[in-house]
DNA sequence: GCCCAACGACTGCCTGAGCAACTATAACCG
DNA sequence: CGGTTATAGTTGCTCAGGCAGTCGTTGGGC
């Protein structure tokens, strides 16, 4: 084993990618605890509530997240029993069910938004200079666009909305 | 709810980010597969073999990966019993045992690395001009340092080494 | 209209990981 | 020294999430 693979300048670059995401995730996460929602409690809410309607089939909310259908069953389970969510049944395809976003989601949501945009600020833009920054996200972009998982891209961004307008 | 926070800067920042991160952390794991390892399997292999005598205590390994102690213990007995790894007992410190990688779990990271090095090429630093990848990485340090999460900093990098010299 | 393939959601089973409790050892301090 | 406190590692319990299988529903081909 050559040791000086370990000082690659890609294994560097990764490492940066991955600690500079590990350490914003952890602030997220305290700051999620904080109002009671968890990491992927906090993404299906910000994709329901930006969502027309605030609701989204089961299948395209896991399109959208990190998470299986199974998975999306599960968490949707836990927030209808926290009253964050309720489940809408589809008038036009019975195999399909919405999740809806309650008041009581959105207030959650309303509360812990703001304290989520001051850690970004915080830790993350707010640590570089405007052009800096625009830089990175260029750059960011640019990696995103080239590995584009499919499903979960174009997600925080506009997404991409070729799908058909709902049918319901 | 005001609608216009989801277009909000700052949470498109982070979603760049995060999609990043994801996108190529999905390529990894797939490449690592190809080898029979999981991610943290190979993060506990590239942490040891860049170690002095390709091990490190149980909890220096967790202080410098994603792990908990109990999680590190449980990896560890997976790859000893895949063979890549196996405990030693500190002759110093009866409470402290040493994960050292074996042969088989060098050849293992041998077979595994060179794939690796090229994903990182083929997805993140060869999209990108070697200045605006100066610039990303420039600023990805800046917000990483900011964020240092203590432990799994310094990881990648030089770790810190401000702990004493190895007391075996 | 009927059948069969595709689809949407849910469930059983399993794995991985964290927390807290526990054991053994070490270190400190009177 | 003897007792208290801290540390290293492991284990029991729990929970989140994925995969594969199931059930009901839909839609297309004939």
């Amino acid at each position: 084993m050559d040791e000086t693979v370990f000082d690659d300048p890609r294994i560097t670059a990764v490492g940066l990618l991955v600690e500079a995401h590990a350490g914003l995730t952890a602030r997220f996460t305290a700051q999620y605890e904080e109002h009671g929602v968890s990491a992927v409690e906090f993404e299906v809410l910000m994709r329901l509530a930006r969502s027309p309607g605030n609701q989204l089939r089961m299948t395209d909310l896991a399109a959208q997240t990190s998470l299986s259908t199974s998975g999306v069953t599960r968490v949707v389970d836990r927030m209808e029993r926290d009253g964050l969510l309720r489940r809408r049944a589809c008038p036009s395809d019975r195999r399909s069910s919405y999740a809806v976003v309650t008041p009581a989601g959105m207030q959650r949501l309303d509360e812990t938004l703001p304290g989520h945009l001051q850690i970004i600020e915080q830790w993350f833009t707010g640590q570089l200079e405007p052009d800096t920054l625009a830089a990175m996200l260029d750059g960011l972009r640019r990696v995103r666009d080239a590995v584009h998982p499919g499903a979960t891209a174009g997600s925080t961004d506009q997404a991409p909305t070729d799908e058909p307008p709902s049918p319901c």
